[in-house]
This record gives C-alpha cells, sequence and structure tokens, in this order.
RNA sequence: GGACACGUGGCCCAGCUGGAUAAGGCGGCGGCCUCCUAAGCCGCAGAUCGCGGGUUCGAAUCCUGCCGUGUCCGCCA
C-alpha cells in the first residue's frame, strides 16, 4: 500500500535516526504485511538487533512509541506494523488516484505463422500478450500492439507451392480424412487452408520425389532474397489463413494496432546493412562454406556458443531479420517487450547479445511455458489438439446453458450474450492467472469452471454493483465520511492496493499478479455486499453507495484491464 | 551429455529482491435464499513447501548435490 507507505516514511525514519539506525537498508525491509490482519505494512527489526542490542520486539515497541500519525502502530513479535486508519483510508480511495506518466511502449505478441488455426497452446501468447497491453494502457503507458508476420521461409513456402499444385481432391486423398474439418468450421480459412499445408507436409515426408522439394526450396530462396514475385505470391497464399486467425483472436476481445511483414527488412535493405555491421564485429566468425557467424561464447554464452547470422549463399536467417526488425522496433518506442514461448530462450537470448554488441538496448522478454493437454503435448498431426474456435463454442454453450438455468427471466437472444461474454472471459482467465513461467496442462473442466477463482466469480460482483447503481438510478454523491464496518473497511483496503499491484504486474511484466488482485477486489465486495447494503427498507445509504459506485468502478476498470468483459447483467 | 525453467495439502495455484501461525480455489463434509442477482456467503477437514547438505539470528524463498517434469542445444522458422 504505497499510499500509506508514503505516509509513514517521514516519520519512521526519524524514528529509527532517535534509535540509532542511521542507514537506509530498512527502506528495503519496509513491505507489505504478510498476515493482513495485523496491518498494511510492516517493518520486521530482527536485522537492528545485533547493532542496537536490543531484542527486536524492543526495538518495534520502542519504535512504536515514537510514532503517529493517519495509522495505528503496534509492535507484535518484533514486527512493526502499521495499518491506515478507516476514515482516512476512505478520504483517499474516494478522492481517486494519479496515473503514471505516459511511455511510448511496444508489445510484440502471438505473431504466430499464418499457416492453420490457433489451438490454445499458440493463444497463451495472444492472451498473455494482449492482457500485457491492457494493463499498460490502463497503467497510462502509449502502447502499440505488433504482429510480426511471418511471410517468407519455408512454412510459408510449403503453403504457398501446396495450393499452387494440389487440386482440393488431391489434399482429400492426401489426408485420408484423417484430420476432418469439424464441419462448424468448414468456411474459416484457416481451417481450410491449413489442409493443403498439413498435405503439402505429408507428402514431403513420405515422397521419394525430390523435385517438390526442389521447388519449394527455390521459392523459399527466392523469399529471402527477397524477390517480389514471390513474396507477393506467398501473402496471396496467407493472408486468408491469417485473417481467419485474427478472426478467433477478435473473438477473444484480441486486436492489433500494426502488422510488420519479416520480409520488409530484407526488401529494405536494413538485413544486408545488418550483415555487414556484424561482420565488423570483434567476436566475428565465417566458416568454412563463408556463412558467418558471432562467438558468443566470448561474451560469456554458455553451451552451443556459435550464433550464425549469413548463409552460405549470402542470405540472412531468421534471427537475423530478428534483429533488423528489433532495431526498428527500438525506433518506434521507449519500452520494448516481447512475448515469446521458452522454445525461444536461446534465440532471444543470442538477438539480445547481439544487439548489445551492437551497442543497441535489449528488450523485455515475457516467456511461458508451453500448455500441453492431459493426454501430453499438443499435435495436430496426432489429432491431440484443442482448437480455440472449438474451445470458445463450447464455452459459450455452457455459459448459455448455466445462464438458462438461472435467468428463467431472459431472452435467447440476452442469454446468448451473456453466454459469449462469460465464456470469452473465463477462457481468456483461465491462462491469464497462472504464472507465465509455470507449466500449463488444459483441462476442459478448468476452463470452463464458471465458479471460484474465474472470471465470472469477478463479473458476477461487478454485476452486483450494477445491480446495485441501476435500482438506485443516479449517480452517487460522496456525502463525507459515514460509519465504517469491518466489511468496508476491508473492501476500502483492498481498494487502496489497486495502483500498487496495476504497477507490479506492468513494471513486472506479471499479469497473473493483476488477475489475482482482482479476485480479492471482488471477494471483498462480496463480503461489503453482504454486510453493508446501499438500499435499506426503501432508503438510500449514500456512504454506502458511493463506496459501492467507487468499488464499481474499479471492478469495471480492472476487469477491462485484465480482458474480461464488465457485464452489467447476467 | 550440456544449458535454462519448473517441482507447495487428493487436484490446481499464490508467495520465492530471506522474515510472523504457508494465502486462495477445486474436490470432500456441514450450514445460509420471506433480506440490493446463491455464478454468492459462512464453517470444518486436509501441507515432511521434491530429497540431502550449506549460508543465516531466521530458508518455501539464497547456494550446492541429487531426483522428477518441461524446453532448447539446425548455415530451420
Amino acid at each position: 500500500m504505497q499510499i500509506l507507505r508514503d505516509l509513514v516514511e517521514e516519520p519512521l525514519e526519524s524514528a529509527l535516526t532517535d534509535i540509532g539506525i542511521t542507514q537506509d537498508f530498512w527502506r528495503k525491509a519496509l513491505g507489505p504485511s504478510r498476515e493482513k490482519s495485523q496491518g498494511d505494512i510492516s517493518l520486521p527489526c530482527f536485522a537492528f538487533a545485533k547493532q542496537l542490542a536490543m531484542n527486536p520486539n524492543d526495538i518495534a515497541a520502542n519504535l512504536a512509541d515514537k510514532i503517529k500519525g493517519n495509522f495505528s502502530v503496534e509492535a507484535t513479535g518484533g514486527y512493526l506494523n502499521f495499518k491506515a486508519d478507516a476514515d482516512w483510508l476512505a478520504t483517499q480511495v474516494m478522492s481517486g488516484v494519479v496515473k503514471a506518466k505516459t511511455r511510448d511502449v511496444l508489445i510484440e505478441h502471438t505473431s504466430a505463422n499464418p499457416n492453420g488455426p490457433f489451438h490454445v497452446g499458440r493463444a497463451r501468447n495472444a492472451i498473455l500478450g494482449d492482457t500485457l497491453v491492457r494493463l499498460n494502457r490502463l497503467y497510462g503507458n502509449n502502447v502499440k500492439a505488433e504482429y510480426y508476420v511471418d511471410d517468407m521461409g519455408k512454412q510459408v513456402g510449403v503453403l504457398a507451392w501446396a495450393l499452387d499444385n494440389l487440386t482440393e481432391d488431391q489434399v482429400d486423398e492426401i489426408l485420408d480424412d484423417s484430420e476432418a474439418v469439424n464441419p462448424k468450421w468448414s468456411d474459416k480459412k484457416d481451417h481450410q487452408i491449413v489442409r493443403w499445408y498439413q498435405a503439402a507436409q505429408q507428402l514431403r515426408s513420405t515422397s521419394t520425389d525430390d523435385s517438390i522439394e526442389e521447388e519449394i526450396g527455390k521459392l523459399v530462396h527466392a523469399s529471402e532474397h527477397g524477390d517480389d514475385t514471390v513474396l507477393a505470391k506467398f501473402e496471396e497464399a496467407y493472408t486468408p489463413v491469417l485473417n481467419g486467425m485474427l478472426e478467433t483472436l477478435s473473438r477473444l476481445g484480441i486486436e492489433f494496432d500494426t502488422f510488420t511483414k519479416e520480409s520488409k527488412f530484407v526488401v529494405d535493405g536494413s538485413v544486408s546493412k545488418l550483415m555487414d555491421r556484424m561482420q565488423q564485429l570483434e567476436i566475428h566468425g565465417e566458416a568454412d562454406n563463408g556463412a558467418f557467424f558471432l562467438d558468443l561464447g566470448q561474451r560469456g554464452l554458455k553451451g552451443k556458443t556459435d550464433f550464425f547470422y549469413r548463409r552460405g549463399d549470402g542470405s540472412s536467417l531468421y534471427a537475423t531479420r530478428d534483429i533488423a526488425y528489433h532495431m526498428w522496433k527500438w525506433s518506434q518506442c521507449d519500452n520494448l517487450i516481447n512475448i515469446l514461448g521458452e522454445d525461444h530462450k536461446l534465440q532471444a537470448k543470442q538477438v539480445g547479445m547481439t544487439l548489445q554488441e551492437l551497442g543497441e538496448k535489449v528488450p523485455e522478454v515475457m516467456f511461458y511455458a508451453f500448455i500441453k493437454l492431459p493426454e501430453g503435448k499438443m499435435s495436430t498431426r496426432k489429432g491431440n489438439v484443442v482448437f480455440m474456435d472449438d474451445l470458445l463454442e463450447e464455452a459459450q454453450a455452457q455459459a448459455a446453458a448455466v445462464v438458462r438455468n438461472l435467468r428463467a427471466d431472459l431472452s435467447d437472444e440476452e442469454i446468448s450474450g451473456i453466454a459469449e461474454a462469460v465464456g470469452v472471459s473465463a477462457v481468456r482467465y483461465n491462462i491469464v492467472k497462472v504464472s507465465p513461467d509455470k507449466g500449463f496442462t488444459f483441462r476442459w473442466e478448468e476452463a470452463l469452471s464458471f465458479e471460484g477463482e474465474s472470471a465470472p466469480f469477478i463479473m458476477y460482483s461487478h454485476t452486483r454493483a450494477c445491480s446495485i447503481a441501476k435500482k438506485v438510478g443516479r449517480n452517487a454523491s460522496y456525502p463525507g465520511l459515514g460509519e465504517i464496518p469491518t466489511a468496508m473497511f476491508e473492501l476500502l483496503r483492498t481498494m487502496a492496493c489497486f495502483s500498487d499491484k496495476l504497477r507490479q504486474s506492468v513494471v513486472e511484466n506479471k499479469p497473473h499478479v493483476f488477475a489475482l488482485y482482482l479476485l480479492e477486489l471482488a471477494t471483498a465486495y462480496n463480503a461489503f455486499y453482504r454486510d453493508c447494503h446501499v438500499i435499506m427498507d426503501g432508503s438510500v445509504n449514500e456512504f454506502n453507495f458511493s463506496i459501492s459506485e467507487k468499488a464499481r468502478s474499479l471492478l469495471r476498470e480492472g476487469m477491462i484491464g485484465i480482458g474480461i468483459i464488465p457485464l452489467e447483467t447476467m
């Protein structure tokens, strides 16, 4: 609770000076209380014991006597506990918070190869990335959400070749219906066209005909040298697929501000300029066939230390283009964040070290572990996969069943609208609430849970507040302080941490911190709702109403920040 | 084999820039709708914080060894 900390630091500092502590390290020790019942922030006094030759409890007691303010101070078990006064807290919370100063942040996320529909594994990137975008915006930053389109290289090459060379019948024959499209998505281009890609992949792995490989190789080679015609052909091949993928993301509430094509940096010459510069670096090396690399071992990289950035034929590699891309990205913003799967850790390290070697800044990277299924790794080929489109349909259907059951008064259309919002929010929240570095096993029953630690739990608290507001039928006007029962006090304490949690979440790139905080806020609101009625015997308690309204607006802002749709009724 | 993550009650998960009785949720058991939406609320049971060492006044948190899981170790993307 930063606002309390700001209040406490000065008197605390002078009290510490009084007893002979002049070093500054107490500032680090002072932190949020672990026992919330004891206080909001605490100072453990154990570290002073030796220096003062006193026991920690006496030190704390001693300090407690010297400090006064709009808070209680108590010494317990060697801790000095500060707890904000209810009245002061209410005044602070009602007066609102100051937004942080704006920075230009570019967040690159998703950037999936445009070769097939999203499955829930690929979607972890999009959901985490978009949440970070939203949280940064809520924090006050000026954010650009960027999608890097992989429009060259082998994957698109295979897709383009297949669309040019295989008929629908041939595709059907090759795939032998082993991976039939869900009829529901038969008109959706990503589901449709991915079959050409899959058929081509199968053909490549089984065919003894070298000409296919040669043709694809030629295309890839041309694209990597910036051949306009081939790049145009590629674009024609992947665009409908990408659009299908974006449609899915859009249903999840995920949109992008800019799309940047990988080929841009080959075509505009920045990649070849970059390779020239890299060649001048101290740690540059050359292989027998003329390929270039950097010896990152000289800069402390362990394991495989040669980082190849140019092939023997002079063409660039994916990572090289990525470096050029990063240099361009830095020209767009003050702060750069990438969302990457843990499989990219080495690559990101190499890119980062090279950027450093070139005198460029290194981006922040948020890595996430893969999502797997209870049956094991997700694999389209083995049919062990859950498509996001299917998950969203199922979420909507199950949510609709719940709403229908609970709200007999609603029309089918209303039910469907609520169910869509509930389903999408639940799916997002299920992923965003866990720490990104944690391995994640997708389970239907967890993704579709609408109780407990879930989006609908938060949404429900919010609709309660909305329902009260609707019933009162006018805006709240803060009447000044009123009675503050325990449940309201606890709600105020939770609300007072909104900006702390938001800041932490943004500064540390940890969406789950804020996601879990919203759960606390909703829980605190539920207790307030239970104990502090706004409408009693037909008359409105203005103080309670204004607190409820404040909580409603924080819930709403927070939900938007985390990607939960703030329904007003459900 | 090497590098990097992760390992917390039956299940999921927070805490990990060292600090108080390890916080939630699911599942289980028992309560609460003449009272602003019960997708809610209250209570009970359930934890050798993977295992062994070390540092420290103090270790889930730091160091180290081992075990388990995941990822990477392409002149692929």
